[in-house]
DNA sequence: AAAGAGACTGACTGATCAGTCAATTATAGA
DNA sequence: TCTATAATTGACTGATCAGTCAGTCTCTTT
């Protein structure tokens, strides 16, 4: 039966998701996700045969979600620096909307368990960011960095607005600080 | 005898620093890390209680490190700018001199272990971060922009640049990837 | 209704874990 | 030297771990 298969299958990762992000990978045992997904553990290994690539499992499938979650509306928007506004507040929404899965992307990236293989893969996914960024030195709207330099400040920057929301419980300035910290990575990567 | 008592417990910590981020936290056990520190598992307890207690005495004394080295030599400077700037450097090449300590910050952050607390009481350390800040925002050398988030980015952008030189293999363009993403933090912040 | 296929189960295993403690060794003062 | 104090040891414990597997249950097909 499909849809059972997909049932277990999504609880388990659903639970893991949640017990990772408290408890962190190896502070969960595959015991405690089986019980609290409603699976016995010998069905958490017909899945996943072995936590591991339930860790890897997960985190591809997290980026996969949050590479589509990004370029939503993206190419509706006609000027680049629209374009690039809309990456930045779709990605700052994102984290604030599933926080698990943002808070979870972290901890795999600084953890050992991501390896140079596993890396360079999910960069495969944002070849549009890399794409978006050439274009843009090209036609002059913003200055020419190295490409890897202006993407990994343009993500950190805004992984730090996101967790500087979620830390703070103050939801009425959210759009504010979505809103400034956008002025100060536009203002540093632009030609003006 | 004092020394001895000193040597063992550095032992301990130097052996788990490198541990933890070889093979991050609960993926470390006391027994390994007292055989590479040439100690007991026994004495191990002497000195920390836990392994909480380890993990959090080496975020502090890695922390209090890093806040001594960011300091360095900015009394000295003389504009703004030029103080901003040194710290930028600072940091970054903290991170790139000490590794282990850097990969250690960021995983732990981005960890369950971090507690509120654990947070805010680090902070304190950063007072002068702060200062400096206001003083930029009071001078009108930088933009008015909540500090939190001036400073939060600004940290997160010298993180992805640490990580940036890390990962790749090319000593050659250090020096310009920090000057390049110098340029970019400071336009974003600056007044102008 | 019978039977074959595959999803599902949970008791079980050997390994490993954080932490203990009684015994041993090293140190310092008299 | 002798003795008291403190540092160090490692075998040990009960708990927990990832992963196994022989068997049960639930569908689908005929």
């Amino acid at each position: 039966m499909k849809k059972q298969v997909k049932d277990k299958r999504t609880a388990i990762m659903e639970t893991a998701l949640k017990l990772f992000t408290e408890r962190g990978f190896q502070g969960t045992s595959t015991a405690q996700i089986s019980k609290e997904a409603g699976v016995a553990t010998g069905t958490f290994f017909n899945y996943f045969p072995t936590k591991e690539d339930l860790i890897n499992s997960l985190y591809f499938e997290v980026k996969g979600r949050l590479s589509s979650s990004m370029e939503k509306e993206i190419e509706s928007k006609s000027t680049f620096q629209e374009r690039v506004r809309r990456l930045w507040s779709n990605f700052i929404n994102w984290g604030i909307d599933n926080q698990e899965e943002f808070l979870f992307v972290g901890q795999f990236c600084s953890s050992p368990y991501i390896t140079k293989y596993t890396r360079e893969e999910v960069m495969k996914e944002y070849i549009f960011l890399h794409n978006l960024v050439n274009e843009g030195i090209k036609t002059g709207e913003i200055k020419d960095f190295s490409p890897e330099l202006t993407i990994a400040m343009f993500y950190q920057s805004s992984r730090a607005v996101v967790n500087l929301i979620l830390n703070s419980n103050l939801s009425k300035d959210k759009n504010e600080l979505i809103e400034n910290g956008f002025q100060i990575i536009w203002r540093g990567l632009s030609e003006n």
